[in-house]
DNA sequence: AAAATCAACTACAACGTTTGCGTGTTGATA
DNA sequence: TATCAACACGCAAACGTTGTAGTTGATTTT
């Protein structure tokens, strides 16, 4: 077992300072060419690689950032995660993952872990928990320790950072719009409960939608998912209620979903008691993940572009964390709106 | 903008030394309560928080573990990040992600740049370029200077270091045997080249189970797919490979795939032209994930248990690590096998 | 020939911790 | 009154780097 080579040990075999290696590894003219060769040479026999938790501690900084999400097990985060990753990478970053698992204290815990030198900046979707208390405290003290923070998907306006989201109420109002434009007069609405932003700005879109085509907004029709439950149960809860909404509403003919799931279970429910899908019932969901594309029928569905707002989110902190090196005066924060796509596929007419 | 505080601060803010404050913080016998509770107070009231990256020079670890995969959007994987995060957690440790994208050099490149002292072990799942080339350089390079590695999923027997792997053979010839005692006869096999490790020993499970139950082996029965093509390029190939498949054997009665994927697809061509799953066909995959649960008919699979092989996983990297400290001689290099579960559903009568 | 210049190095401090050891003050004991 | 623990604390080294400020010895300048 080789173990690392320092500084000190090639400093001493070669019979110079630890200054002079340093500085002949990096091609100071203050040391001459014979030095230098013979200092590269001996450090490349001895597979010399600086040691980077001790460059993390002079430079006060790691060529870190974390990146904390409310679930992995998640085809929306994991395409922003290989968005933060690719553009970090780029950029000389690694990328630590916390997960909060939706729960505030976890994210709390993770995020403390984390800045007590470990990263230089976040990237931060909140816990369903946390939107729920609506405590944001560690993301302030984040802030205020200097630490860049970036949020994106799930975002809230009081929070003084930069943000990455998607305009969930424009791609679900034109979600709508099309079930409409394709015919349907009675769209029914399966979205969360109104703390999670991102449905509720969704459910937004939705009413727009019908008010500017003077459909009459039916309460019934809406139905608010509390996936707070355990995974299992909850879909089963969420079968059982669109089983009752398509029994009290036969002439249902259209569903907007706000995630792919909710949407393949609903198609899949329909199916099962003989609704033909597009013809008798057209579905559109929102996230294109796996589900969508490979589902029967195949989903229409609002495009969010993880990785681009992952790349986003990179791009920002990354921004931030050199600017703060170069210590101007910052820049206002901003919001940066990802644009969304529809993508047409069998599950409209 | 309040800056992070160190014992520097403290210690002169109270008018002792920098050891006083250390030494107080950590209820040493040294000091005495009445400057115990002082330093605590106010180093409380100014937030401190010790360091990590001076800590991890000092101690010689980071309490971080590395886990490098093909590809982050992926159920399995995703899967796995989150069994290991558990269990990573759980003892202290933060995760670092890198991801190969399935070129070699990436993995090499990612690993270098985590090796120069940010971690403390590796987890590795191998990219598809570097079974190919058979490799294994950057992971001997990595042991032998005393960094722990544990590989999962696609492993290979050259490299001394723990593992983790699913029965894979065995867990192909259950669902087999599984199809033939349900009635199948002809049954077909979609799977990858035989570089991929996984693929192999699946299709050697498919194999013995034809053998033990004396059904001949055709070769035209078994789809071997390059998956290296882009993405959508390879689903449209094998979609077409798949139809010429059951065009030409109108008697196929059964269909192992190698993943969910494939047989997702392979069930959404059969029933575009028109044949019945279960009653006509019968599929089953492998790897329980998002499209197995929710596809139509649900999909009969041989679940990984990722999450179990994550925490394995991590529980192996992290006992190296604190064994490594401990200086004791080594522990022989053990692979652990997680047991397959056939879930069966829908795609099988 | 003394002073200035220069090349080629070395020493040291600092980043934030921890820790073994040294030391000055107590109060008690001989 | 001298001696000695016990106590409470400070010093300094160490982890691996880097950059600034010396320190050499030789060469050039005047």
């Amino acid at each position: 077992m080789r173990k690392r080579t320092t500084l000190k040990e090639l400093a001493k075999e070669l019979d110079v300072s630890i200054s002079t290696v340093s500085k002949a590894l990096k091609n100071s003219p203050e040391i001459s060419q014979d030095t230098i060769d013979k200092v590269k040479a001996f450090a490349k026999l001895l597979n010399y690689r600086p040691n980077n938790i001790a460059l993390s501690l002079k430079n006060k900084k790691t060529k870190t950032i974390g990146i904390i999400i409310p679930d992995i097990v998640h085809h929306f985060f994991t395409k922003v995660i290989k968005g933060v990753e690719q553009y970090a990478n780029d950029k000389g970053y690694n990328v630590i993952v916390g997960l909060s698992n939706e729960s505030f204290s976890n994210e709390v815990i993770n995020m403390e872990m984390l800045a007590n030198g470990s990263i230089d900046g976040f990237i931060v979707s909140m816990s369903r928990e946390t939107m729920l208390n609506q405590d944001y405290q560690h993301f302030n003290e984040t802030i205020n320790e200097g630490i860049p923070l970036v949020m994106f998907d799930r975002i809230v306006n009081e929070i003084p950072c930069d943000k990455v989201a998607v305009d969930d109420s424009k791609g679900a109002q034109i979600a709508v719009e099309t079930l409409i434009n394709k015919g349907a007069k009675k769209i029914a609405l399966i979205t969360t409960k109104d703390y999670i932003s991102v449905g509720r700005l969704r459910t937004q879109g939705y009413i727009k939608a019908l008010k500017k085509h003077k459909i009459d907004l039916i309460s019934e029709l809406i139905l608010k998912i509390d996936d707070n439950l355990l995974y299992e149960n909850s879909i089963e809860n969420l079968e059982s209620q669109i089983k009752i909404l398509l029994a009290q509403h036969p002439d249902l003919d259209g569903i907007f979903a706000v995630n792919e799931l909710y949407a393949v279970i609903a198609m899949n429910v329909a199916k099962g008691i003989g609704i033909k899908i597009p013809e008798k019932l057209q579905v559109i969901g929102f996230t294109d993940g796996m589900l969508s594309k490979h589902a029967t029928p195949s989903l229409s569905t609002v495009s969010q572009h993880g990785e681009s707002m992952g790349q986003k989110a990179a791009e920002l902190v990354i921004n931030r964390i050199e600017e703060y090196v170069n210590e101007k005066t910052p820049k206002p924060f901003k919001t940066v709106i990802i644009k969304t796509d529809l993508i047409l596929r069998q599950s409209t007419k």
